[in-house]
DNA sequence: CTGTTAGCGCTTTCAG
DNA sequence: CTGAAAGCGCTAACAG
């Protein structure tokens, strides 16, 4: 038997005004007798009234809450990126909702459309590694439902980005290797189908050339994944060959730990013999032994800001502002695993 | 200039039929003529109608969503409980709205509060580690909203509940550490406002007393919270005992993440001089070197379950169900930092 | 088989 | 200052 909750028109009845009445001492409105907002006000309370936000999202064609579409929430990169995400919107009392797309394209699309159906106010959305048609993004553009992408780019949409320097973090990561006496700089990519993946792949190759270094696709593996797990081939790929690389540097820390995991147990020293670098500054980096020497992002900011623009456009939403791409700076992490 | 999206009655006017007709065709009602039928979806269609979900859950009073509070999100551990109850979830159209507590009460009784007000149809809740006092989840109860607790428990609230056995967990991995001659086992404890720091605690008790080990108040230490750098302090405290442990239970693998770092940086031989072991299996744990020795958690059974007995409660809510708790097993794993 | 009516809970004109 | 009425988009009961 379940009692219905309190809702404005029983407040009405019980103390014989009218719903609007009703409507008006709980909103502040001007025209209302201080007397009766009172005595409203003090029955709301005591039958623990709470305004039905369904009615009133139907009614005003929004729901305060906005969808965010992420390939996957079990890596620190990800949740922290939402934790800046929810700090952000929660203050001002816009709720979240959250989906994995598990780097599948086809429930990145089911996702948006059931977001879509609820009527989010807007998106944030980081595409899936499978996302190369951007269709469903598309129909979001076309009918004005603001759209924030972030971390990872979909070129050809024109929406607000957030992204962090890639290219400039590889540079960085890899030119430090350079210049602590590696020659023979490796590099685990990601997959290609990411902007990330090539923005870094880029860097690498940039920051070789600026140093005279010949980019030897030797040198050059694909992991197809982001855990460490996803780290054991590549290396040892790259270990068994004959001129071994002294140097790695890893599409992200999960990758650059299994790559540690496989070095350390051929009893290769790191990184006396072998540096390894990562990208993500992971909480576990810095307990490893070596400590891993990484690229730092500022995950949490690219949720914060990524949430401002969506509100922004949201609260907007018939100006025309002109879009907005953001690139954040990422940061070298020298610790133990590099000289 | 936001065109609105279409709605029933547009469709309705177009083809010259009353919005019911409409709404039938829509919805596979048997009272409906082959011939309009087939005009309204093919319009429907090309004006790409999206039901409003807004409407329809004013009108059933149902929002299809359940509402997740969790401590937090960063940590495998709630990560991968969640991803469980996305997967349970999502197949029967039913949304998850998430939101961390930060572990603090304050802002666990706001989510409360706001997804009250959205109108979840239920609640999956793990609280927060300064939650005492259950009045909040005491009001859901009281107004038959449909709440799981899950992991950490709230004695006094009778709803249903799944845990993982922590006793046991804990049971088995001090015992591992006793059978392979481990004298002195310590126990870097979780903070014991906990059920489960709490269980894990009696657990690692009990397991001396059956082997007729003494507890030893100094082999007992608190962290106060779950990541490798809550480990270093309680670690450091141990190893400064003139008779230090040979090994460590940790409450966590975090902890025992810190508590490694500190231990080989003192020089000190894992497993041996001091075996260590966590709890949780988080995916890095076996990439240290020595790969950690943990209890494995059914997590994302956890979160499945969870979600099961929830969507039960939701689709019966006028029956009465007695409640169910369900206790689920962990494993234990032994790998390298335990002989 | 189809249209009319009412109503989910709320706000907002429009009249008093 | 307050009430009556309309309507957000949709479905369901009731007539025809």
């Amino acid at each position: 038997m379940k009692k219905s909750r309190t809702t404005i028109t029983e407040i009405a009845n019980q103390l014989g005004v009218s719903p609007s009445t009703v409507s008006r001492a709980l909103n502040d409105h001007p025209a209302i007798s201080k007397k009766t907002k009172k005595a409203v006000v003090k029955l709301a309370r005591k039958l623990n009234y709470q305004p039905n936000l369904l009615a009133l999202n139907l009614l005003k064609n929004k729901t305060n809450t906005i969808g965010v579409v992420v390939p996957e929430i079990t890596s620190y990169f990800f949740s922290s990126v939402i934790n800046g995400i929810q700090d952000m919107v929660n203050p001002l009392g816009v709720n979240m909702i959250i989906s994995q797309s598990n780097e599948s394209y086809e429930e990145e699309k089911n996702i948006i459309q059931t977001f879509t159906s609820i009527r989010v106010d807007g998106f944030l959305i980081s595409p899936s590694s499978e996302t190369k048609n951007f269709g469903h993004l598309k129909i979001l553009t076309d009918n004005n439902i603001p759209l924030v992408i972030f971390d990872r780019d979909c070129e050809g949409i024109e929406v607000d980005k957030v992204f962090v320097d890639e290219y400039n973090g590889a540079f960085q990561a890899v030119e430090h290797l350079i210049q602590t006496g590696c020659k023979r700089v490796a590099h685990i990519a990601g997959q290609q189908t990411l902007s990330t993946a090539r923005h870094r792949f880029k860097g690498y190759k940039d920051a070789l050339s600026k140093h005279n270094i010949p980019v030897n696709e030797k040198y050059i593996v694909e992991s197809c994944g982001f855990a460490p797990e996803h780290g054991i081939d590549p290396t040892k790929k790259l270990l068994a060959l004959p001129n071994p690389p002294d140097a790695i540097f890893a599409i992200n820390d999960g990758v650059a730990i299994g790559a540690m995991y496989v070095i350390k147990e051929a009893g290769i020293k790191i990184p006396e013999e072998i540096s390894v670098i990562g990208f993500d500054d992971d909480p576990h980096s810095s307990f490893f032994k070596p400590s891993l020497s990484t690229v730092w992002q500022p995950t949490y900011e690219m949720g914060v800001l990524a949430a401002r623009f969506l509100m922004k456009r949201i609260n907007a939403s018939n100006e025309i502002l002109s879009f907005r791409i953001e690139t954040l700076l990422p940061e070298l992490v020298v610790r133990g695993s590099s000289r």
